[in-house]
DNA sequence: ACAGACTATATCCGTGGCCGATATAATCAA
DNA sequence: TTGATTATATCGGCCACGGATATAGTCTGT
């Protein structure tokens, strides 16, 4: 039971590219490229991040503590020596857990405020 | 079946002060120091717009077409002349929609990637 | 052999979004 | 009459975002 990860209630927005890194880093340690790669395919091609953004991004959440750099390299096999792994900390992890909530809600406020679009048939209308 | 709002695939991400001046007109016109206050109810109290965001946002999307003022005066009983009210127009609409659509398909990726916390028993870990 | 694309990291800088401070002014409550 | 609330608006600073650029190795096609 024991709470390591408080539930961070009504936490402010974090900015989009830190979302971004953060859901690339979920599913495992990624370097900054494979980061830029994965937000691509994430977003089906709408969100492009630039090496301005994407490494500028990771410095200040190095510094928030939200990822931290890893000494362990998990492709041993194929290796490129300049690859930087990064993967999330314990706060990160919460502070993305938090910010998932975050969108949950203000989709379920959008939702009952627009009904959804997204409808091919909708015999009956009930 | 005029399609009046084509869907928007792939839209980037929106600043987020206009998702939730988008949102907060979603259930009606409404003046400046209404969105304020319906934007804090909606969000719980975690996003604090100040007027420096709202009316230099307004302007903005004033002059992307996505809110126009309005002539009309809803409450034309308990009325105040300093107000401007502002609705949404049709692209507004359509841009609110695919911007809920698209923080949906993220959210929905994300809980794949990070199995739900919102968890308070959760008897046989599978 | 060589051009071009891809992988990989990093910095610089312009544009623009965010937000607090400030100003004005009316109304209302203590 | 002081202070809070309603209401709009501008200014200026900080910072996020993203393209351009630099460096350099690998890989692919002609």
């Amino acid at each position: 039971m024991s709470m390591t990860n408080p539930i961070r209630r009504n936490q402010p927005p974090i900015p989009v590219a830190q979302l971004h890194i953060l859901l690339a880093l979920a599913t495992g340690d990624k370097h900054g490229y494979a980061i830029m790669s994965e937000v691509k395919a994430m977003t089906q091609g709408s969100v492009s991040m630039g090496p301005g953004t994407l490494y500028g991004t990771v410095k200040r959440m190095l510094g928030a503590g939200l990822i931290e750099e890893t000494a362990e390299r998990p492709d041993h096999e194929l290796d490129d020596e300049r690859r930087r792994y990064y993967r999330l900390t314990g706060l990160g992890a919460s502070v993305l857990d938090a910010e998932i909530a975050r969108m949950e809600h203000l989709v379920a406020t959008a939702r009952v405020k627009r009904t959804p679009v997204t409808r091919e048939h909708n015999p009956g209308n009930r």
